[in-house]
DNA sequence: TTATCGTCTGAACAACCTTACAGATAATCT
DNA sequence: AGATTATCTGTAAGGTTGTTCAGACGATAA
């Protein structure tokens, strides 16, 4: 990726390359941005915690180790659908599971994820702002 | 929602009950569960740092405010794909602009995102300031 | 004024994700 | 053994999302 001093210096001399008013701060960002990978994980683990069924389960999951059936009736999901969304927390370990019998008890893996829930059900809970606003923005 | 005691008793006894083996739990669980609006916008907060894109601007903003074509040199975006991002941040007021001339300087409007971002980046592994190691090490 | 600049927007398309249904699996009971 | 239970999985439909393209808008310079 080719870099040009300022905006107007990409325009007049060179043809495609990415304009820039502030070069330094530019290199020096880059500089600190974590590896590709590592972002793609971040977004994944947050991408995780996107879905309300998720959350749920996982604000359940918050008190202890639950089985799939009492986590269905706690959230409100059908069993099947925590099932799948059980699976896709199994993946980057953010649930375990511990299995006895025929039963299968979730828990949370992760502290990290625990931090990331208590953070942002404080965020929604005690700011007392609106109702988040996403579209229709002037 | 119907709740019976315990998976056995709801096949036995009623047809579509939802099945629970400890019913206590639920219950104190379900009680504590954040009401739906709640965790709606948890899981809008957490979609919009389930990209990429929008994590490398989010971060790039950690360091102070930038303009969009600064932005996309930084993340590697479209100078377009960086303005959609934003919109998008700036609905829940993830963002806040301040315009002058015709430049646009976007920066973080949230604690509480700066935090998410910095346990995020601690859970994948790399807090900045190793970055800035790492980097000057090649 | 005209031309250029930085930013914003709408539309279209592909890729993805969520959900529900049906069935499969393994453990347990009669 | 067969029936029942709790959980898991494959599949497909429907909706959502990210990206690109083309152009629009207001601000600025010539």
């Amino acid at each position: 990726m080719t870099i040009t001093s300022t905006p107007r210096a990409a325009a007049r001399g060179s043809d495609c390359a990415v304009r820039v008013v502030d070069a330094d701060r530019v290199r020096a960002v880059r500089a600190r941005m974590p590896q590709e990978s590592d972002v793609a994980d971040l977004a994944v683990i947050f991408g995780l915690l996107a879905d309300p069924g998720r959350v749920r389960i996982l604000i359940a999951l918050l008190e202890g180790e639950m089985c799939v059936c009492d986590l269905a009736a706690t959230t409100g999901l059908s069993e099947s659908g925590v099932s799948h969304a059980l699976r896709l927390l199994r993946g980057p370990k953010v649930v375990t599971v511990r299995r006895s019998g025929r039963m299968a008890y979730y828990s949370l893996a992760d502290s990290h994820v625990r931090l990331l829930l208590d953070l942002g059900l404080t965020h929604v809970g005690h700011t007392g702002q609106d109702r988040l606003q996403v579209a229709a923005n002037g």
